[in-house]
DNA sequence: GTATCCCTTCCGTTCAATGGGACGTCCAGC
DNA sequence: GCTGGACGTCCCATTGAACGGAAGGGATAC
């Protein structure tokens, strides 16, 4: 940028910006949104001024600041996430309606479960996933369906992650995780993310078996349908990667 | 900006590069990304390094460029939108489970109506709403239901842009199509999207009357079930509210 | 009345953004 | 096999847009 300070881009800027707005919904004050991109308040004041005349931002009288509609429509518009989501979504209200129960999509990036949609219902037992939420692999369900169904290569680059600590223990175990799921075509955790629940998920898998998503469920620890359970999720799998292709 | 050219921002630039992309996700060719940006190659080419540099953007080998995942994340994480979605999504499903037909959600934005969600199922008829897509106002009934519940000022601002053509006729058909939709609490539009379908939308109102949003169907010409769909919404809309203004 | 906090505007400094030009690569047509 | 064209990538001198400290207003608390 032009003048002194540490020397990040104007994008850089930008994208710390939008980064600022926490999970919950509500505005932010100018200051506060300052403070949280590590921006000087002028710096900011004008961004934000240039960012709310394209509606990407929407500024409140009194300095309050939301993300705008308009930002929301660009990027629901044109997203890797939105084709998935619709050939997703008809199978997943299926599933829904049949157990009743939390139904959610991922895909992986990095080294995480990205979750790019989730059906629940009031009655439902809890569900940590939110939309646009994020969990390690090693612990969710869909992590595992997803890592499990990934090139040799990229499954030895995640292990390697855990060599550093106390190593190797930790990595074995999940090796076996991860090949327990490879084997039996679905991964399950039982109490891991929430200590009354079951969570079960299987891999979207493309022409040369490598998962693009993961569809999973939710279910209370008592569940007893496990056995009709996974083969309706890879049904409704297969249904999603036949409508990918297709698209 | 520095050195010669039409004077924009950077934020403008990056928000032509942004909005470049179309409905179909498809990725799209460096240079006709500059095309349709109306910005130099050169200028292109630095910036969708920079962007995907955060993920923004994602660049294939072979210089295709497509919407990044992190930049999904980033806007559906915290998004006017997105409160709005949950709320309702629990609604929509009961009624499109009841129905069987396609369910939409608009709000109000500028002269048009933007369909925030939409759920549609194999076998429900056309419906040419799309997720982050716009209707005209007078055209759809989901922008119908929003305009007629809005400040008279607002009304007037809206019809006066019809003003001017061969002007009164048309202000007048659609300031009648408005009074009949705010009389009756709920807004029809038969076989005027699509020749076989018909679109009935209620609003969603705060606490003071103004519509926030709007819930419609999307069914059949034949339809036969009127008097229960409209009160159905109407409590769907209702609980949607509620939801609303507790969170 | 005074102090405090916060948003907003102003303005001189400065370096990041800019984009024309050149290069390497990959095809299709001759 | 050669040639022409299209495309992505890299380089670098120019320059004006971005920067942010300082000062100004307006609201609220003490």
């Amino acid at each position: 940028m032009a003048n002194s300070s540490s020397g990040d881009s104007v994008v850089d800027r930008i994208v710390r910006v939008i980064s600022a707005f926490p999970q919950d919904v509500g505005a932010l004050r100018l200051s506060d949104l300052a403070d949280r991109a590590r921006l000087p308040l002028t710096t900011t004041h004008r961004l934000v001024q240039q960012l709310a005349g394209h509606g990407l931002l929407e500024t409140a009288p009194g300095g309050m600041v939301r993300p705008g509609l308009r930002l929301w429509e660009l990027v629901n518009r044109a997203s890797p996430a939105l084709a998935l989501r619709q050939a997703a979504m008809p199978f997943m209200e299926d599933i829904q309606q049949v157990l009743n129960q939390n139904v959610n999509l991922a895909v992986l990036d990095g080294w995480e479960a990205l979750f790019v949609e989730r059906l629940s219902r009031r009655g439902s037992v809890a569900n940590r996933a939110q939309v646009a939420g994020r969990m390690p692999i090693h612990i969710s369900s869909a992590g595992l369906a997803l890592m499990a169904h990934q090139d040799k290569a990229l499954q030895q680059e995640y292990l390697g992650q855990f060599a550093d600590p106390d190593g190797k223990l930790v990595a074995a175990d999940i090796r076996g995780l991860l090949a327990e799921t490879s084997r039996q075509g679905f991964a399950q955790l039982k109490g891991v993310v929430d200590p009354d629940t079951w969570g079960i998920a299987v891999p979207v898998l493309d022409r040369r078996q490598r998962a693009v998503a993961s569809l999973g469920v939710v279910v209370p620890l008592q569940e007893m349908r496990l056995q009709a359970l996974v083969p309706a999720l890879q049904t409704a799998a297969r249904g999603i990667a036949r409508g990918l292709a297709g698209a």
